[in-house]
DNA sequence: TCTGGGGTCCTAGGACCC
DNA sequence: TCTGGGGTCCTAGGACCC
């Protein structure tokens, strides 16, 4: 018999931060978005005093934040990352099944387990995981991905392992499973089920009209609805090459000019370009956007973007920069305060599958220095050299008033033990 | 004063072709 | 008054996820 885990770790970002901050045990924990704009992770002691609404604005949550002494972060993308792959390089020792999800979950195959206490092994998971990151994690088992996500939810009530592997053990956990929290059931699919009388998990799995469900909820519902009756539709998948890639931010401070946008956009392809060769591939086409703050009323408001094609498949820094450039001459319009901006790169394939144009008059990839660029990149940190197009000054730049240090890949920023 | 970022999948409908 | 039929490809937009 197959079986699916998920494995899953508790408020991820916060519990990254209390690894290094240990005096923060039992405090709640909160961290913000970029620009901290809002919270979006929060540990148990932070949901307890009423926080942990996904992205609640900073601003409106202060006073709780001073009365009940919060340990407030920004967001530490190096940090996490480099976590992450940590937990994740411990759970493939215990199955070469594996599809890391997210970057704090990660979907387990177990076939031919049929003999094992999957109950003493995922406590194992669970104690190798704490044991070498400090990291606590939840475990859900059961037949199919949809029903190990349910599995979890409930480990996470509990002692952090749970499974549920025959068909009383998980229509009785259904029964209380609110259809709402069912993994891929959102707002809008959740009041069509509401309309059709369906209020919990058991209730959608016993639910007989199928023809109306794959009418109301298309086929992503009725494959859920499959899934909660043990027949396994979703499978564990290997790491896919990613289809669109990009770059956006909102700014730290408001922006008028185009110099500005120029540089914001420079830096947005750079990056973008920088993922697209790290995965070796080049895209067929770039567009940009910019955009005002939507938040404020009384102000101008202004969006829109454009895009550019190319004739062979690039992901030279250069190229991608030069082709934005184009799209902000088109777009771009004086007299609006703006708030965001960003780059998307569609149409991608493998580098190796790139053919070159014979009539391309163009210079083509710069290989060679872009390879150069990531080196000195990865070595020495982001940035370290970038085109002068990205600017200097870069007043538009991400506010990150609370960062902690890149414990674990600065040498500069390692933690030091009195 | 202050409101994130990066993805995937599915479907309907338009454009186009014979 | 009545205005083919069937197929493919592409894109925009909705919904969902973390």
């Amino acid at each position: 018999m197959k079986l699916f885990g998920l494995v899953d770790c508790n408020s991820f970002y916060c519990s990254c931060e209390r690894v290094f901050r240990p005096e923060l045990r039992g405090r709640p924990v909160i961290v913000l978005s970029n620009n901290d704009g809002c919270a979006i992770a929060f540990t148990k002691e932070a949901k307890e005093i009423g926080l942990g609404l996904m992205c609640e604005p900073y601003f409106k949550i202060q006073d709780k934040i001073k009365k009940h002494n919060v340990a407030v972060f920004s967001s530490n993308y190096t940090l996490y990352d480099n976590m992450s792959r940590r937990v994740m390089s411990i759970l493939r020792d215990f199955t070469p099944r594996l599809e890391i999800y997210s970057v704090d979950e990660a979907f387990l195959e177990f076939d031919g387990f049929d003999d094992w206490d999957l109950e003493e092994y995922g406590k194992k998971i669970r104690s190798e995981i704490l044991h070498q990151t400090g990291l606590p994690v939840g475990i859900g088992l059961s037949l199919t991905k949809v029903l190990s996500k349910v599995a979890n939810k409930i480990a996470k009530k509990r002692t952090g392992v749970f499974v549920m592997k025959n068909e009383v053990e998980i229509d009785q956990a259904l029964r209380s499973f609110p259809v709402e929290d069912i993994w891929g059931i959102g707002r809008a699919s959740a009041t069509k089920l509401h309309m059709l009388g369906i209020k919990t998990a058991y209730e959608f799995k016993v639910y007989r009209d199928e023809k109306m469900i794959q009418r109301l909820l298309t086929k992503t519902g009725r494959e859920i609805q499959e899934e909660l009756r043990g027949v396994s539709c979703l499978s564990v998948e290997a790491p896919q090459d990613k289809k669109n890639t990009g770059a956006s931010r909102s700014f730290g401070a408001s922006v008028y000019t185009k110099k500005e946008l120029a540089e914001a956009l420079a830096e947005f392809s750079s990056l973008a370009a920088e993922k697209l060769r790290r995965q070796k591939s080049v895209c067929f086409s770039l567009s940009a956007f910019i955009q005002t703050n939507f938040f404020k009323d009384g102000n101008p408001q202004y969006y829109n973007s454009g895009s550019f094609n190319f004739a062979t498949g690039t992901s030279d820094t250069l190229r991608l920069i030069k082709a934005a450039h184009q799209i902000l001459d088109q777009i771009y319009r004086p007299g609006f305060e703006y708030k965001k901006a960003g780059v998307l790169l569609n149409h991608l394939i493998p580098q190796n599958q790139n053919q070159l144009d014979l009539f391309d008059e163009h210079e083509g990839d710069r290989e060679d220095l872009n390879q150069v660029i990531d080196l000195i990149n990865k070595k020495f940190g982001a940035r370290t050299i970038q085109s002068a197009a990205c600017g200097i000054g870069q007043n538009w730049k991400t506010v990150a008033n609370y960062r902690s240090a890149k414990y674990t890949t600065s040498w500069d920023e390692i933690l030091r033990i009195k």
